[in-house]
DNA sequence: CGGTCCATGTGATTGTGAACACGAGAACGC
DNA sequence: GCGTTCTCGTGTTCACAATCACATGGACCG
């Protein structure tokens, strides 16, 4: 029997892309007493426009009242539990250079229900240090780390020539989701989950379009 | 006669997103004296398959020799003339926070055409320090700074609640193109072109994925 | 209690990107 | 100098995402 149909109705990729920008945006309203909201009034926070919003709203389930609009609670709580922020899930970070502090010092993770469970990195010299409340430890103890810290997720910001065997460690600990952000490919086995993040790449495709709008832009002046 | 194609064929999206990848194996390639190399070749180092690069590539051109692969060396100086390389654009980064340091710091802008030009903060305890070789300067003098140092992009590295305004100042100022680090949606007018980077965001992707392979972890343990 | 209003929800349509397969053509060996 | 081989380039097909238009059904007013 193939009953291996998902639980719910397949969500399109591009959906769940969108979905964490209406829940910061569902958040903002909360904070600000908001009871109600329309698709048209979130399509506008979100950026996006209201058919998409009603369009991927659906796909979680008809929580919404026709003539009226969302109730603000109910639909976080549904979008919460859908995008499965009811559970945490553990993060650690490899690499403590700039970016990696950065991030470890990033509110953003454990407000959103990943909280930083470990720092790691080779340097003796940051091995010991404590960055945001958490003791840097060594590479080495990285499979001891996940295992006892319950990590789920691994952030890699080390230097590129470290990023593949960083990714293979993770892999090998049990790490079944990896953030990338080494300006790098790295390959991981299938049933891990990859995603990257290259910020000089984001750059790159504005100054593609600005090349493109103004090509002799260099010429003038 | 239908001769009124744009300046060159156009590019769609996803395909500009790729070619900074490309851009980057290649350039590596070059590092190891590599002097030609197969669409094969370089689909495996940018991580997607041979027909992509081939179809992506043949929208610069046919740069490419059937039978023996692409010349690393002229394929890479097409490629930066396409993504507009050869011309520098200047980056300020407003918000020296965290993140906003951890930017400065990086390295791969600069090397990827994108000088930071300054960097802007409306703290009194920040500005006035060097980051990175360069002297923090206050969000007033915005205008001031974008003019005199030929500054085409912003990026907003600043707190939720500032980065609207920030916007609007960049806009005001002449920048042309926006790089947004807030997790917040801001609004720019048309003729501005704004992305946006969301670093939990990336996660909670990731989290979705996670729990919809294994609804049940929370239970487990 | 009935009618009107109004925003949701969804089926249909259009557009865009990915995958595929095959034709074209250059290098190399014989 | 001919044929073989190998890889690019591209037309076609397929899948998915975005958009549109309209029917649905609850809320509210009189």
């Amino acid at each position: 029997m193939m009953s291996s149909v998902p639980p719910r109705r397949r969500i399109p990729e591009a959906t769940v892309a969108r979905l964490p920008v209406y829940q910061r945006s569902l958040t903002e309203l909360r904070e600000g007493g908001v009871a109600t909201v329309s698709s048209e009034q979130l399509a506008d926070l979100a950026g996006v426009n209201a058919a998409k919003v009603r369009k991927d709203l659906s796909y979680l389930g008809s929580y919404g009242t026709r003539g009226v609009g969302y109730e603000v609670e109910y639909l976080l709580f549904q979008m919460n539990r859908e995008l499965g922020l009811s559970q945490d899930l553990g993060v650690v970070i490899v690499g403590m250079g700039n970016l990696g502090q950065a991030l470890a010092n990033y509110g953003g993770f454990g407000e959103r229900g990943f909280p930083v469970g470990a720092l790691v990195d080779t340097d003796a010299t940051k091995v010991g240090n404590v960055v945001h409340g958490h003791t840097v430890q060594h590479l080495d103890d990285l499979e001891d780390i996940v295992g006892k810290g319950r990590i789920r997720i691994g952030i890699i910001a080390t230097p590129v020539e470290a990023a593949q065997n960083v990714a293979d460690l993770l892999v090998g600990a049990g790490v079944e989701s990896i953030l990338n952000f080494a300006p790098t490919t790295v390959h991981v086995p299938e049933g891990v989950t990859l995603r990257k993040v290259d910020l000089a790449l984001e750059l790159q495709i504005l100054g593609f379009y600005q090349h493109r709008d103004a090509p002799d832009a260099a010429v003038e002046a």
